[in-house]
DNA sequence: TAAGCGTGGTC
DNA sequence: TGACCAAGCTT
């Protein structure tokens, strides 16, 4: 639970009457068409793309799903592609983004798609439920940008500007996750459904921030209840530990080749599964070392302060410990499924090629060209797409 | 129902 | 350095 929903705001109830829903829906929509952000997956009407976009978003900033999204659909440009294309190379594409199995579902989902839709995403909220990964919010985002169905879309954002602008009931409760659904569901623009969304969840993002509210900023001010009031944030518990990386490099004698030590995680790992790293060291065996980097990587409650300590040969302990390693081809990095902390080690030392499409020579897809026709799922072009 | 799943920017 | 938390889903 947020946080600022524990906050009792003794406020009185708020009845939203027609007409001031309507005065909502038309200043938040005039805002967002000033202030909406030119974002690639806002240049396209391909149901497709718009699938990536949003489990890429689940749960991750936009910024860093920017470039790995362009990248994607640049490697993946349909349904199909996706479909036929190895897991690894999927997991490949989402070093660094963190929660690994949303692209193993999406993987799963888009071969479950070609089997019993015939490749045509499904295009009401119901129908595209039953994909793997694709829980209420995706469901109910993916249906109105794509598709135009009127449903109301309920993330942290939405659940946060429409907690503000209804405030607290008469006994000082916050509204719960049903009124605010039942809320949004009213509030909802029927006749654009897929910009009334978006543009909720941008006011959320940029203006009605959890922690600095920009009320003067904001375009339903004046029909907002608490005026972007906010409790103090409870405070998680965050460890912090020192780990210790090693990294083996080695030249092989034709073409000079720079290959580096990798182990792959076990299948059974809670976090990570399959993925390959560096070789954790004991931090006693680099006690004398200088590290040639140090880094600072954070998963869930723990901030890792890893130093990476270069060795001219494996270990003893890197060789008996785990029984999956491999030299990695340095120049082909970019098709491994690393942990983000493995491609960020790499990066930084510039062992990695710089992250941009993975297959070369590929026609960048109508994604990023508003000006080219939207493609459906089948690769032809669009006709019947509802208005933007 | 609530825990578990990753990561990077930022304060 | 420690802490917050973002376009959630699965089990």
């Amino acid at each position: 639970m947020r946080g600022w929903r524990d906050y009792n705001q003794h406020m009185p109830p708020v009845v939203f009457h027609d007409r001031k829903m309507q005065d909502f829906r038309r200043s938040l929509l005039w805002w967002y068409s000033l202030h909406a952000r030119d974002l690639p997956w806002r240049r396209t009407r391909d149901p497709y793309c718009i699938w990536i976009s949003e489990i890429m978003l689940q749960q991750t900033r936009v910024a860093a799903v920017v470039e790995r999204y362009r990248i994607f659909i640049a490697d993946f440009p349909t349904l199909v592609s996706l479909a036929l294309a190895p897991e690894e190379a999927v997991l490949a594409h989402w070093s660094g983004l963190g929660y690994y199995k949303r692209a193993r579902l999406l993987h799963r989902a888009a071969q479950f798609v070609i089997r019993e839709h015939a490749g045509a995403l499904p295009r009401t909220a119901d129908a595209l439920r039953q994909l793997p990964g694709i829980g209420h919010y995706t469901a109910a985002a993916i249906a109105s940008i794509a598709f135009g169905e009127a449903v109301a879309v309920v993330d942290g954002n939405v659940e946060r500007v429409v907690t503000r602008v209804l405030g607290a009931t008469r006994d000082g409760k916050l509204p719960t996750p049903g009124r605010i659904r039942s809320a949004a569901e009213k509030l909802l623009a029927k006749e654009q459904p897929g910009t009334f969304n978006q543009a909720m969840m941008e006011l959320g993002a940029t203006v009605c921030h959890p922690q600095w509210p920009r009320c003067d900023k904001c375009p339903v001010q004046e029909i907002c209840r608490t005026q972007g009031e906010h409790p103090a944030i409870p405070r998680t518990k965050m460890r912090s530990r020192q780990t210790a990386y090693g990294l083996v490099r080695r030249k092989t004698k034709q073409r000079g080749k720079v290959e580096v030590l990798l182990q792959q995680r076990p299948s059974d790992a809670t976090q990570m599964p399959d993925m390959w790293e560096l070789p954790e060291v004991d931090t006693s065996v680099v006690e004398k070392m200088e590290p040639v980097l140090r880094v600072r990587h954070a998963i869930t409650q723990t901030n890792h302060y890893v130093g990476v300590y270069e060795f001219i040969l494996p270990t003893k302990e890197m060789l008996e410990k785990h029984p999956t390693q491999q030299w990695a081809n340095a120049e082909r990095l970019l098709e491994i499924p690393l942990t983000g902390l493995a491609r960020k080690i790499l990066m930084r030392m510039d062992i990695m090629p710089r992250p941009k499409s993975i297959r070369t020579g590929h026609v960048i897809p109508e994604a990023l060209d508003p000006f080219l026709p939207s493609l459906d799922a089948q690769g032809n072009p669009r006709e019947d797409e509802p208005g933007k």
